[in-house]
DNA sequence: CTGAAAGCGCTAACAT
DNA sequence: ATGTTAGCGCTTTCAG
């Protein structure tokens, strides 16, 4: 237990004067006479008097402190658009409780509750991989609490939400295998409730369609988003009677494990196999070759979503709903260089 | 603006039992009679009461969350430990809130200023890389709040700590270095000021003197902990007249960007020079070759920095002051295999 | 067995 | 120009 930090009374008491008129003087109320203000100010400083952010919560009714739902705190993209959202919420002088769904729908679950249970006054959410339900965010509409979705969204018509194109991404990743001088290009998508599975996948057919390729059920295949499902996935891809010659990993995680384990049966990247991952993880330019990865701005979107967030929390009465695509950009390094 | 939750007061009226009522009733109070503690409780569930933190903070005097300071949230390393307070902070049914310092001295002041005008009951912090003073950690003393450093550390004897052992670390590290048939071996160290940085080097001075290698000062370069400063303190090794064959990176960041340019420069790993990396960045193994490091229990250091701080919220009389140290485990891979 | 009252720290009418 | 009071949601004496 921490000593008892000094509140507005102990002021008082030292200056012989009432709470009210020690509020007042600290900001600065007319009423106030001049030299009786300093007074009080001077003193508050020297006795370190920082309002009690219990008693102001209690009374105005607000907590000035948002939630954060991500699947997982460790990868570099989610820590970054957590980096994002921190520094515009912080502006506003909130705080970022951040809490982890471990990629699990039951851990989401219970985030929601903890986080309202915790009075925050808004909540932002990248669904977790196996959120295949929505029924859970009514609680958030019922009690009226702004909630953003971000990357992985759902119920984009009722929530306000900040992703990327994703469709336009695979499209460009699939035709920048063709231009290169890819035929069989496969795609290791995600699982198949998330939005962003279904887009991707939208786009790479997309892009299938418009360079003349067929669309080949074989070259796509799903898997969970971590590393050894990614090995898995790619081990299906390369025991195929005729394998591959691209591969479009749904993330950078899969496009890692995709790489490692090409290169392990032997094959070469790119000769025999192009490589490009989504999300740009800091590590894409380390690994050998370097990865082709589509960027992903993870800053802008940590700080798109926090934007839209304080911005909800301000005009609770109108919701201003609202979709923010971001654009992202394809960087093209060795992995897929096949005629460079 | 949320909807105004429910509160002991409505349940109250609704019942037409008075508000203390209510409360004894949900804590199963013995004076409450069975049926009326069985309805109170029921109405509370169907009514989704939770009862207002801050009240209870603001009776209780506390607010059932932690603050942590990084200096910086992105790194794979720092994230990983954040997850690690996490998961034990939560069991205890505390909140996290996480301040990154960005490696500034002027930011981290701030990050306490803040977390004490939240009112956290306890502080989790990692030096910034330019923190070179120490006694803006006295308010958390003044105040009688617990802080627990980890990895980069100070005030030992004053506040508790989780670290690893860096001084037997580093000697194993030249030793590895010296058995695999390197002989001019090169540090590239943090910033003096640093605990990481001091142990090290005693770690990598003893184990010259144990290999009975001279030290050589050139070979012993410091550097910001930043991926550009390890370029450019690797370019200074690569240009001395007789470089080193072996190169010992502070930690992975440092060691990534010394075998870029390593490789850039023309010269062979680990042929040429043997390269070791401090920290097991999640990536190390994934960059060509795997990077050989120094595996640092970022899990258990969080997990028992938490650990430290939840022993010291509750029993705050007696402060148990403790160092935990913490071993770690060289994993070597190809970055540092001259010999197999 | 249940209710009334005080108090945690603060603000904002409402007095004086 | 300053003080008094009530109330934010909750627990805990103290009275019945």
């Amino acid at each position: 237990m921490s000593k008892k930090p000094v509140s507005l009374k102990d002021l008082a008491k030292e200056l012989n004067v009432s709470v009210s008129t020690v509020s007042r003087a600290l900001k600065n109320h007319p009423d106030i006479s001049a030299s009786l203000c300093k007074k009080i100010q001077d003193l508050a400083q020297l006795k370190n008097y920082s309002p009690n952010p219990l008693a102001m919560g209690l009374l105005r009714r607000q907590t000035r402190t948002i939630g954060v739902i991500v699947p997982d705190i460790v990868t570099h993209f989610y820590s970054s658009i957590i980096y994002g959202i921190e520094e515009v919420v912080s502006e506003h002088g909130y705080y970022v409780v951040i809490t982890s769904s471990n990629e699990s729908l039951e851990k989401e679950k219970r985030c929601i509750k903890n986080l309202l249970n915790l009075r925050v006054e808004g909540i932002i959410v990248c669904l977790s991989q196996e959120t295949n339900t929505f029924s859970h965010f009514d609680v958030l509409h019922d009690n009226e609490i702004p909630l953003i979705f971000f990357d992985r969204v759902c119920r984009t018509d009722e929530f306000s939400s900040v992703i990327v194109d994703n469709i336009e991404a695979a499209r460009q990743i699939t035709k920048h295998f063709f231009d290169t001088g890819s035929r069989r290009i496969a795609h290791i998508a995600g699982p198949p409730h998330l939005n962003i599975t279904q887009d991707r996948i939208k786009g790479y057919k997309q892009g299938l369609a418009e360079c003349g390729l067929p669309f080949t059920p074989d070259l796509l295949v799903y898997s969970k988003l971590d590393h050894s499902s990614g090995t898995i996935a790619t081990q299906k891809l390369l025991s195929m009677k005729q394998i591959p010659d691209a591969i479009f990993g749904v993330n950078d995680t899969i496009a890692f494990a995709a790489m490692q384990e090409v290169k392990r049966n032997g094959y070469k990247i790119p000769e025999d196999i192009a490589i490009v991952g989504f999300a740009d993880e800091l590590h894409a330019s380390y690994v050998e070759p370097p990865l082709s990865s589509m960027i992903h701005p993870t800053l802008a979107m940590g700080n798109q979503a926090a934007k839209l967030l304080m911005e909800q929390t301000k005009n609770s009465n109108s919701f201003p709903m609202q979709q923010v695509i971001l654009s992202t950009e394809l960087i093209i390094r060795k992995s897929s260089s096949k005629l460079f």
